[in-house]
DNA sequence: TCTGGGGTCCTAGGACCC
DNA sequence: TCTGGGGTCCTAGGACCC
């Protein structure tokens, strides 16, 4: 279907903490993170972040060392590296750094796919060219637009590629050919895959599965009676490398969410209800902001054991109107039984479409609702 | 005083219709 | 008295990813 396909999977380096070093090239060779809303280097700020919920987005090479992760408690990062320099979160930056590398990679390969901020497929199979040759000028372009450096996976398709650019970090670059899979993938663990996460991954491990080539030598049938037809076959894929999904250009957005954690956990209905309309208020206007409006209301919670529960509502019409979205949402967590304290509180809107004629359709850069 | 915020996709049961 | 199958929509939950 897909003959000698040359897809690219780029992943910029350590991407938030990177962008903060080129504003802030003192801090180079310390140990840098980014999370939460403090500075940690100001007593404030680190008090702020001990006795805050938050967690780390990103760590250089240098806090890794520490231990320090991506999805650690600032806390715990903070014990396992008292001289951690965590620094807040500042989207608008990364957005446009964001910008600037995608914008380099397009002017020797058009098409991309998005998948956040600081990754992206790009489809180089009919791009002329020898591929070593055509990564470097790819790494040379980013760094020239940006000054940061990323790490480049090659291969024929989407999920070897994503594997391949994680083997050789930071600025690495790793191509990886049909005939190469056996060896350089097979002996790698199964959650390296992209679409296996901890679930997935400990139940293989019950199974004698540990590795991509335990899992590519797999009976497919045991794995579709463990599994399910749907998972169960990609599986089957997965482990022999298989891919044929195409590199998308565009996709649509199929929902807008805002989330909150609140500083301390509560059940007070009036802390409920404003918080319900300030987020309602903000999901609307990003809506609007954009052009789109949805058929779907709900809401999340998250109690203070952890569990979840959502309450969704389907209206008949599509609306980004925020009294709307405000008032559907309210009876959304109306039907949510609070037996106990409330960690969190998100509203959502689901089954967008397109409201025609806005401002934001014809800017092109606005539809771009994922860098 | 452990554990963010923003997404996508899939499954499964019940309602409802033919 | 016994007791069809689809198909689709709605809702809730969960796995996974960046």
């Amino acid at each position: 279907m897909f003959p000698h396909r040359r897809i690219a999977h780029l992943d910029m380096d350590a991407f938030f903490a990177s962008v903060e070093l080129l504003r802030q090239p003192e801090l180079r060779g310390l140990p840098v993170a980014i999370g939460g809303i403090g500075d940690s280097r100001t007593p404030e700020g680190r008090a702020q972040l001990l006795a805050s919920r938050g967690v780390l987005t990103t760590a250089t090479y240098e806090a890794r060392a520490f231990g320090c992760r991506s999805g650690q408690p600032i806390r715990t990062a903070l014990r396992l590296c008292p001289d951690l320099i965590v620094l807040p979160v500042n989207f608008a930056a990364y957005r446009h750094y964001s910008r600037l590398f995608k914008a380099a990679v397009a002017e020797v390969a058009d098409c991309i796919e998005d998948r956040g901020i600081d990754e992206i497929y790009i489809d180089l199979t009919d791009v002329p060219g020898d591929t070593e040759t055509l990564a470097r000028a790819i790494k040379a372009r980013v760094t020239a637009a940006t000054g940061l450096t990323c790490s480049i996976g090659i291969a024929p398709n989407k999920l070897i590629a994503k594997i391949a650019s994680d083997l050789d970090k930071p600025n690495g670059l790793t191509i990886i050919e049909e005939a190469a899979i056996p060896e350089r993938i097979w002996p790698l663990a199964a959650s390296k895959i992209n679409g296996v996460g901890p679930k997935a991954f400990a139940k293989l491990e019950q199974l004698g599965i540990r590795t991509i080539g335990e899992l590519a030598a797999a009976s497919p049938h045991m794995l579709v009676r463990h599994f399910g037809q749907s998972y169960g076959r990609w599986l089957v894929d997965a482990g022999a490398g298989r891919d044929d999904r195409p590199v998308e250009t565009h996709q649509e957005p199929k929902s807008r969410s805002r989330e909150i954690t609140f500083p301390h956990d509560t059940r007070d209905p009036l802390t409920l209800l404003s918080v319900i309309v300030k987020l309602s208020r903000q999901v609307a206007a990003d809506l609007t902001g954009r052009g789109y409006a949805g058929r779907s209301i709900g809401v999340k919670v998250k109690f203070d054991n952890f569990e979840q529960a959502t309450r969704d509502h389907k209206l008949g019409y599509a609306t980004a109107d925020f009294m709307t979205i405000r008032d559907v949402a309210v009876d959304c967590l109306r039907r949510v039984p609070i037996e106990r304290k409330l960690r969190l509180l998100g509203v959502k809107v689901a089954d967008l479409e397109q409201v025609s004629g806005t401002a934001a359709q014809s800017s092109g850069q606005s539809l771009r609702l994922f860098d």
